[in-house]
RNA sequence: GCUCCGUUGGUGUAGUCCGGCCAAUCAUUUCGGCCUUUCGAGCCGAAGACUCGGGUUCGAAUCCCGGACGGAGCACCA
């Protein structure tokens, strides 16, 4: 038996501050399915509060309406279920409408937000000049008439603003607003609600009344922890830990979800799953093992800088897994069916091998040798007609005007001919096999009998070929998705 | 342009806070060899890095200054 090697740490640093229990949350904007981007969020929050115990909250924020795919809410967590991830409590923001008006009222009473009625370009103009608006001038009471009045209004008409500092050296942290008029349903609360706070308020209010102790979040996020100390202050609250993790970039992959979405409509991809996209739905239909996931997330931790990641990376971490687990099968692609002239009746015998060398315990697969066979065309094509080809634990053949003849048996000839040693497949009971390939291009062939027994989800590896994972299975075909070699 | 941030082999990481034990860790990758009737694994070996320039210091990957490169933000998105 092979040792199973340990979980590296390595990147997953230990958390600052840490007293007792954490509470984390994991909280994305539901406008698709999660990506390969996100498993850094969700990994890094699912085992941090399994390193330290407390909880994970699952917050989905859906404050724009313009922005929520009603499929993500049901499509994320099963997302993150497929990941492992477990959290303890739940919410949605828009069930949170009320909370968000109640504290925003605070504010303004508060002195510490105010009603601004300029228009966007004339309040970023004296913004950019660290100059106030007029409306900064506002009085807690008048800014209270205007906020009750807000509901009558038209998009653009008002907004609430946040005081922080107007000459704050970063022109993106002054200021800034809490609170927005949207003319748009929402998929789940209709048109109930006209007034959304921003991120950067629902965000502050939530991580408070839910005692998040520590906020994990992309660098991207930078301004805005800043813009939200200010806000932390204003209500005399505890100012949780942040932590900035950088991007995390796939080779080759365009993860952003709108250019994938754009892709679906169009007809360019198959869907949220289509091999392509770094969608966590993609990858997971691939054979690619939540645990290879977490592993690199694990090792990448939660620094501040980007990590480029190939997935040369992922493969390797992912074989690790797979190696141990799949069973070996002979798929023949390309096929090319041979009929061997002058097979000896003695050798029309029964091959058998184990469906794991390492795991004779596992049983054996049973091929007969028989005069017809498929192999596939690159390997005959490289035999040529000089040379001679073995099939794995059968028989050297060689080929002669397009003839296929019986050249011995022994392996010792076959490496005396520097024969390439090939999977085959009995034409008599090969079982129909298509393998959805990473870039969608889809391989033809036969697999062996005993594949039959096969499930969907199994993932196995295909000898000479690769590891893939079963996809469907019918009476009469079975379809894999390509994981890697 | 402005504001912030980052930069260790092909890639990902350790080390950077508290300078010396770092001629730099581990993994992956690539290339050899052994083993093996596939691939992979395993074993052995090899390749390959402190962004650059100054400064401080007996001594700098580590501290300071400057440049380069890269990233993020500069929304009535999250």
């Amino acid at each position: 038996m092979k040792e199973k090697k340990p979980v590296e740490e390595k990147g997953f640093t230990e958390l600052p501050n840490v007293d007792g229990d954490v509470v984390l949350r994991f909280a994305p904007n539901p406008s698709g399915p999660l990506h390969i981007g996100h498993s850094r969020a969700v990994i890094l929050n699912n085992e941090y509060v399994k390193r330290y115990g407390g909880k994970l909250i699952l917050r989905v924020e859906d404050t724009d309406p313009r922005r929520v795919d009603p499929e993500a809410y049901h499509m994320m967590e099963e997302d993150l279920k497929w990941m492992g991830v477990e959290w303890q409590e739940k919410y949605i923001q828009s069930d949170r409408m009320e909370i968000y008006y109640e504290y925003a009222e605070k504010l303004i009473e508060l002195g510490q937000a105010y009603m601004c009625t300029c228009n966007g370009a004339d309040f970023k103009t004296l913004k950019d000049q660290a100059k106030p608006c007029p409306c900064r001038e506002t009085s807690p009471e008048a800014s209270m008439k205007l906020w009750k009045e807000m509901p009558e209004m038209d998009e653009g008409e008002a907004v609430l603003r946040v005081k922080t500092d107007i000459t704050h050296k970063n022109p993106a942290i002054r200021d800034w607003v809490a609170m927005r008029v949207v003319n748009y349903e929402h998929p789940r609360t209709g048109n109930k609600y006209k007034i959304y706070p921003m991120m950067n308020f629902s965000v502050t209010v939530d991580d408070h009344l839910m005692g998040v102790t520590h906020v994990l979040r992309g660098k991207d996020h930078l301004a805005n922890s800043e813009k939200q100390s200010y806000m932390y202050n204003h209500f005399g609250w505890k100012i949780p830990e942040f932590i900035h993790y950088g991007r995390l970039k796939m080779e080759d992959v365009a993860l952003s979800t709108s250019k994938a979405r754009e892709g679906i409509d169009n007809g360019q991809y198959l869907g949220w799953d289509d091999p392509r996209l770094g969608t966590i739905r993609a990858i997971a239909r691939r054979g690619i093992k939540p645990e290879a996931i977490k592993e690199l997330i694990m090792e990448i931790g939660p620094k501040i800088s980007d990590a480029v990641v190939s997935w040369k990376k992922i493969y390797g971490l992912n074989r690790q897994i797979l190696e141990e687990t799949s069973n070996r099968y002979f798929l023949v692609d390309n096929p090319t069916r041979v009929i061997i002239e002058n097979l000896p009746e003695s050798e029309q015998k029964l091959v058998e091998r184990p469906l794991h060398p390492d795991h004779p315990e596992r049983g054996m697969r049973k091929l007969m040798i028989e005069p017809e066979l498929y192999l596939t065309m690159e390997d005959i094509t490289k035999t040529g007609e000089n040379g001679v080809i073995r099939l794995m634990d059968g028989i050297n053949l060689c080929f002669d005007n397009g003839k296929t003849i019986y050249h011995s048996s022994d392996l010792e000839d076959a490496k005396k001919a520097k024969a390439m040693i090939v999977q085959w497949v009995p034409v008599n009971d090969a079982i129909e096999a298509e393998i959805m390939m990473p870039d969608a291009t889809l391989k033809k062939g036969f697999i062996e009998k005993s594949a039959s027994k096969l499930l969907v989800d199994d993932v196995v590896q295909l000898e000479r070929i690769g590891f893939a994972r079963v996809d469907e299975v019918t009476y009469t075909k079975i379809r894999f998705y390509f994981a890697h070699k």
